[in-house]
DNA sequence: ATGGTAGAAACTCTA
């Protein structure tokens, strides 16, 4: 099974970018966010993206999120919006046992408070789900350097959103209900592994960035993940895409007896 | 301390 998540910044500047993408890599579930757009303003191509079962959830010219799962793979999911959902930021997908989730993290230059309310209801979220037996992957922009090691040591400011002691004691907490980060995981000492770059001075051709893009699995679909990476050289937004593979079929058989 | 670019609700806002 491959996941792939995208922070495509306006889904109608990236439609021939993303319909590149996805002959590439064909992924079997395809996470997008900052799609800025309503679902009325999808481009024609992309609105039933051929061969997926699909959700898009947005607002004109703001945020928004999608999810896709292909039908070849995967019977038809439910998708839903969980109660922390704010401003178009979360999609989610049950299919079997396991929850899909196109997450976007509020980047709190605007409302702080706001950012930090909405990583609450995600650790909380995450909670009831395990405790529920539920698998989840969660993929998307959480707006958290994880570290200092996901920052790159220039643009290291610890009083700088996204940086924040505060930001990544959330992010922490959240990852300790029993959620693997993959890139992080299949990458352990790379100190020049980012999926954000600003859009100036060429940042990103000399990789001065940030991670802030994440695949994250529940342990035991973790424990499958047989690889996870970061396209510093795919597409024109200023996130890369993040892909992660699993030695996992796609279609979750239903459980019953052996 | 500041700026740079990009996408959009657009002669301004958010990131």
């Amino acid at each position: 099974m491959k996941v792939s998540t995208w922070n495509v910044n306006g889904i109608r500047a990236r439609e021939t970018q993303l319909l590149d993408w996805l002959l590439l890599e064909r992924p079997d579930v395809l996470c997008l966010q900052e799609i800025k757009a309503s679902p009325d303003q999808i481009p024609e191509t992309l609105r039933d993206l051929p061969g997926y079962w699909g959700r898009w959830h947005g607002g004109k010219g703001y945020s928004g999120v999608s999810l896709h799962l292909r039908r070849d793979r995967f019977p038809e999911p439910t998708f839903g919006h969980p109660g922390f959902d704010h401003e178009n930021r979360v999609v989610t997908a049950d299919v079997g046992d396991v929850t899909f989730a196109s997450i976007y993290v509020p980047n709190g230059n605007k409302d702080y408070r706001a950012k930090i309310g909405f990583l609450e209801g995600l650790d909380a979220w995450v909670a009831a789900a395990h405790a529920g037996g539920r698998r989840l992957v969660v993929c998307g922009d959480l707006n958290v350097a994880r570290t200092d090691r996901d920052v790159h040591p220039k643009l290291r400011k610890p009083t700088e959103i996204g940086q924040t002691d505060e930001e990544r004691a959330l992010l922490e907490r959240i990852l300790a209900r029993g959620l693997g980060d993959l890139l992080r995981h299949h990458d352990p000492d790379n100190d020049r592994l980012f999926t954000w770059w600003a859009p100036w001075r060429s940042l990103r051709e000399r990789n001065i960035g940030w991670r802030l893009d994440y695949v994250l699995a529940s342990t035991p679909v973790a424990e499958r993940s047989t690889g996870c990476r970061a396209f510093r050289e795919f597409g024109s937004s200023d996130h890369g895409p993040v892909n992660a593979t699993f030695d996992l079929p796609a279609v979750t058989p239903p459980p019953g007896p052996a």
